[in-house]
This record gives C-alpha cells, sequence and structure tokens, in this order.
DNA sequence: CAAGCGCCCGACCGATCGGTCGGTCTGGAC
DNA sequence: GTCCAGACCGACCGATCGGTCGGGCGCTTG
C-alpha cells in the first residue's frame, strides 16, 4: 500500500503514548531515510542508499513513495507538527508560568530523545533548499510552536516571576539552549535528554551566577 | 593562481582588522560558495550553480579550485580556526571571568556577524557526511573553542562568581544560545549582534527571574 | 615579431542521480 | 484450476553530477 497522504506518516510520530513497533516497510524506510538524512544531508543520500540500508531495491522503494520529496515532506512537515502537538498537549495553561516554562523545556527534549533521527533530520533540512521544500506549513507549526514559548515567557512577566524583558530575544535565548542539543547529545550519557533540559531551565531561570542574593547587578556596561 | 593550501583562504577570512575589500577571484569565488553552501547545503550545490553565479563557466573555477572539496575544505576548517583564534585573541585570562564570559560571547557574534555565509556553511555542513570531510582538524578547534568556554567558567567557579556546577553541561547551555543566533538573525534588524550576545550573555549570567533577592530559589522539583 | 603566461571557455567524459518500465513471484478469493 | 493484487526486482531512461581537455584571447617580455 502506497504512501497517501503526507499525514500518515505524521500521525506514526504522534504514536508516543501508544508505544507500538511501529511495523511495515513504510515506517521502516521513513525511519532509514530519517537517520540517512541526518547523517549526511538530503541531497547526500540517494534513493540507492536508502534501498540498499532496507534490504529493497530501488524500484521497490518506488513502490512505496512517489518520489524522493514525498519521504521528505512527511518528515519536515510531521516532525515539526508533532513536536508542536505533543508540547502543547502536556501545557496547562492555568500552571504557574514557570512550571509551564520546564514543561515545555523537557516535552521538547523528552520528544527530540525519542524521535530523535527524525528530530535532526528536519532541523538539518530546513535550512537547506528553502525553495519549494514544503516551507509553508512547517514554518507555520514552528511560528505556533515558538508562540507558545512567547505566550509563557509572557505570562511569566505579566506575573511577576519575570523580569521584564524582550520575549522574542529571551524566546530564541531559551530555544537555542534546547535546539543546539541534539547536536552534542548522546542517549550513551549520563543523563536523560530530560534532565538535561530540566538543568537548562534552572540555568535559564535562575543564571548562573553564584549567591544572587549577595549584591545586585552590577551596573551594565555600555 | 591556484589555490596552494588551505590555509590562503583561512587567512583570509582573518582579515578582520585590516579590513581589506577582499578582491580576486579565488575569494570571489569563496564567498559565493559559502553563500550558496549555507542556503542550499554542500550536495545541494553544483560547481556549475557555483560558476554561474560568479560569471564564470565551469572549467574556469577548475583552474583556481581543483575540486569541490578543496573549496569546502578552506570553508570547515578555515572558519572554525578563525573563530577560535579570534576569540582567544579578544580574551584577557587576567580579567574577571564574566568579563571573560561576555567578551567570549560578544567576539563570537561578532565574528558570526562578519562572516555570516562562511559561518553558517561551516556549522551546516560539519553535521552532514562526517566521513571524509575534514573532520579531525576543525574538531581539533572547535574543541580547543569550546575548552576556552569551560575554563572560563571553570575560572567563574573558582573565584565565587559563579555557582558550582556542571562545567560541561554549562557549556553546551551557552553554546546552544548562541550558536542558534545565525538561524535566525538578520542584519536588517534592530540589535546587532553584539548586542544580542550582551543580553544573552546578561540571561546567561542573572537569568530571567524577577527580583532574585527577594525570594530565594523554592525547592527544586524533582 | 614570437614566446610565454594568466585567464577563460565549449565540449566532452564516465559515473551517478531521480525516476520508469515490464515483468516475476506469492498468496488468497473464487 | 483461474484470476488478481500487492510486493518486489533488473534493466533502463534522460539529466546532471564532478571533473578533464584542448585551445583561444590578451598582455607582458624578449
Amino acid at each position: 500500500m502506497r504512501l497517501r497522504a503526507m499525514d500518515d506518516i505524521a500521525d506514526l510520530l504522534e504514536l508516543d503514548a501508544a508505544g507500538e513497533p511501529l511495523s511495515g516497510r513504510i515506517v521502516q524506510i521513513f525511519q532509514v531515510a530519517c537517520r540517512l538524512f541526518a547523517q549526511r544531508g538530503f541531497d547526500g543520500v540517494s534513493m540507492r542508499d536508502i534501498a540498499l540500508e532496507c534490504g529493497l531495491s530501488k524500484a521497490t522503494l518506488y513502490h512505496y513513495f512517489p518520489d524522493k520529496d514525498s519521504i521528505l515532506r512527511p518528515l519536515a512537515i510531521g516532525t515539526t507538527k508533532s513536536l508542536c502537538l505533543h508540547v502543547l498537549r502536556h501545557d496547562r495553561p492555568e500552571a504557574p508560568p514557570l512550571e509551564r516554562l520546564r514543561s515545555f523545556l523537557t516535552e521538547t527534549a523528552k520528544f527530540f530523545e525519542k524521535f530523535r533521527w527524525a528530530w535532526i533530520a528536519a532541523s538539518t533540512v530546513f535550512w537547506s533548499d528553502p525553495k519549494i521544500r514544503t516551507r509553508k506549513e512547517r514554518i507555520a507549526w514552528r511560528d505556533r510552536y515558538e508562540q507558545l514559548l512567547r505566550d509563557i515567557l509572557q505570562a511569566g512577566m505579566d506575573a511577576g516571576e519575570l523580569r521584564p524583558m524582550d520575549v522574542k530575544l529571551a524566546g530564541h535565548f531559551v530555544l537555542g539552549s534546547i535546539n543546539w542539543m541534539p547536536r552534542w547529545y548522546t542517549p550513551e550519557g549520563a543523563l536523560s535528554a530530560a534532565a538535561i533540559a530540566d538543568r537548562f531551565c534552572d540555568m535559564v531561570i535562575a543564571g548562573i551566577r553564584a549567591d544572587p542574593t549577595a549584591s545586585p547587578p552590577p551596573e551594565r556596561r555600555r
């Protein structure tokens, strides 16, 4: 059975609670492609590479996916969409903003840990060839994801838990630290992705300066 | 005149103080290639693309660069090396650690602003095809760069200006925020790269929580 | 003048790319 | 038995890839 809609795979990505074994050729091809795209980039991986790694012929690949872009598309859109929905699902708007911020970061990290290759591939591919490769839809999801973070930060400022600041800039700051994680994280490390995100959240909120109660911040350098 | 050693271009990248116009075909080709690699990835750019953009024929390209990899190599190694040397040059080990940290971040941001495309291209290419593409040398420079940051953080802890923490983890945290900057920064924005880095440094050091002197941090969630 | 050289190009090469085609095999429905 | 659909494949296509080759143009040097 061929892949019909691009959301077929996006839905597969969202099976984080069900935990099904994700069997079937389409999923196998998709997972292999994710790993290869993440390791060598979209243009660095040929259909022959994917087929070989799956133990299939190239022609069989085209039996399941009509073309190469239709492997990339659900990867790019589905991953972004699933991340956004995942974080939204765990967000409790009535909770204290600092707690929401922690949830945002740890859930992002957990999502990345679970769909590691897809996540890396998606963020790697995101910045290459902005022409036709499914920009609009995934950018919409990405914007919604970033907007949630900004809403949380704004709520924290409104509640007086966060100091007044540029929400966009602070958002970029927070996202940068967590988005960079896939670049150095390995599952073999001592800390889980969620534990790392937890510590990052501590640093984001309280900074890394020692004993902040002893002395007020010095004047800002000009 | 052909490109002789890979360090020829690396040296060009280091002309940040001289401010020469950087004339010559080699530099033109290199700059065009940087921009294209950054936008579409290494494998997404053909030699014909580069030649076309330079107003040259493909054969002429090979008059200056013996092959495609010899464009990538100085870009990958030279950028990393130049960044490391640039930051090291501005570091004053006898200065207060917090000041050194600020210098580290702002100089990194300024370097990125000046060599924007080369920087994006280098970090984009870094994670694709780890096989043969000049891993060892650039990783050595990258390690040295990261080690400087860790040394600064360690010095801050030793001096009591930073709270005790995992230096590696804090390093990843700090680097993430600054390394992610090229992904969203545009020169048209209101803030310069250095100004952004300066504000990031404030957040890194003091966090984003409001009025830290009023209440001690709550118990850590388990 | 001729020789030499830096700069540049059109035409071409084998390899590989994404993608197609015709056809084989297997298992279930009838 | 016949039929069909889905899984699968070897061989092939035109296009493009990285890279080569032989030679032309223009300027300097003798």
